[in-house]
DNA sequence: ACTTGTGAACTTGTTCACAGCA
DNA sequence: TGCTGTGAACAAGTTCACAAGT
């Protein structure tokens, strides 16, 4: 909307969360919201709303708070402004299937336009509502598209020359799930979902304080 | 191993991919690494690195670097230091079965000790190497355990109601890949893996790339 | 009285830069 | 020379605290 504005990733991520809320908040017949009320259901402070608001420019009435629908309505012009490119799903196990899944059920806003797997039994069938590709015609199907997002759903050992692949076919950005760090050229943004890191970290940090529990 | 000093989270996520590039080093044939050789695989600076070993006391020699198999054990010893409890496994669809996969194969540290499901064709048999219960059965099950880490795989409008189990049943620690905010006690330990976040935030940052080039 | 918007303070995390060592 | 270990500087992100509005 505003071009000029840089948002930082963490504000973006907050957005989308606060969009959330704010629908089921709707649905549940409210028309308005103060900024603690928002904070409670995301677990950050007033301020940070606050804060996240400022940063796009939004502004509400001190006395009666937040209009839901034009701040909705707001952030959807910044998340989802209209004529984006669709996404491309390399990888139809089980994470490309539960994703698939995903998009095509309550998620039209975003919308698969491919979806690539190795797999001879996968190839030319349709699953989860997505037509399968063999991932040799990625180029050629996306060549028909507007493919601006790329996920990688495939054994880390593949996932380096997916992502070569689908740089190449103009998709801008990248969802992770191969453990492994992607190298990409810095115009291509990665967001890398390391189960095996996120595992390893809770399992830390729940034995850590199951051990502090037992020692007092 | 030294229980007095806190770790901070990066840190510990740093440390996980470390450890996976180390193992992978060292397969190679070599048996020593020097903070840029690691700096450059995970993508962080060489100074990110000595900082974080620093933080776990690890020490290297000036001439030589970091000793691959000295680090690992160090590393092991944080990380997985021995007598952990297992981990309960909620929901058995597509991201579930993709975890007990991925839980079963390479990754003999953390083991599923217990599994559920709803679905009646789900219940009593065994999927992707794990015995699947009914979540009706979850305190019961995990009584004869000691999971302390849960993984919650259902739909948010489940998440909450088994996350209240797995607390009550000893859960101290949970890894959540439902779309909602959960609310537990302070002492336990929350991952959100939010999918649905990842990708608007992929597609904001790739379409502002997209836009930026066309601009040019 | 209770809210928003926001400068300023603070906290956390990262990088710099260099002393010390093999 | 080229590395590690680390105090100090720096950057980013979050929270405080209060003026101003209703």
């Amino acid at each position: 909307v505003n071009p000029g504005i840089q948002i930082p990733d963490r504000v973006i991520e907050r957005l989308s969360a606060y969009r959330r809320h704010l629908r089921r908040w709707q649905e549940q017949g409210h028309d308005r919201i103060y900024s603690h009320q928002l904070a409670a259901l995301e677990a950050v402070t007033a301020a940070q709303v606050r804060r996240d608001l400022m940063t796009i420019g939004h502004t509400g009435s001190p006395a009666r708070g937040y209009e839901i629908e034009s701040l909705v309505r707001h952030i959807d012009g910044i998340l989802n402004p209209g004529g984006e490119g669709g996404i491309a799903l390399v990888g139809m196990g089980h994470i490309g299937g539960a994703l698939a899944d995903y998009l095509n059920g309550a998620y039209p806003e975003h919308r698969v336009v491919a979806a690539f797997d190795v797999h001879p039994d996968r190839v030319g069938r349709v699953l989860h509502g997505c037509r399968c590709y063999a991932v040799d015609e990625l180029e050629r199907v996306l060549a028909g598209t507007r493919a601006v997002v790329g996920i990688i759903a495939v054994p880390a050992s593949a996932a380096q020359e997916v992502a070569d692949r689908l740089v190449s076919s103009g998709v801008r950005g990248i969802v992770n799930f191969a453990p492994v760090r992607l190298h990409v050229p810095a115009d291509v943004y990665v967001d890398n979902v390391d189960i095996a890191v996120s595992l390893e970290k809770v399992a830390y940090f729940a034995q850590a304080r199951a051990n502090r529990r037992e020692a007092l």
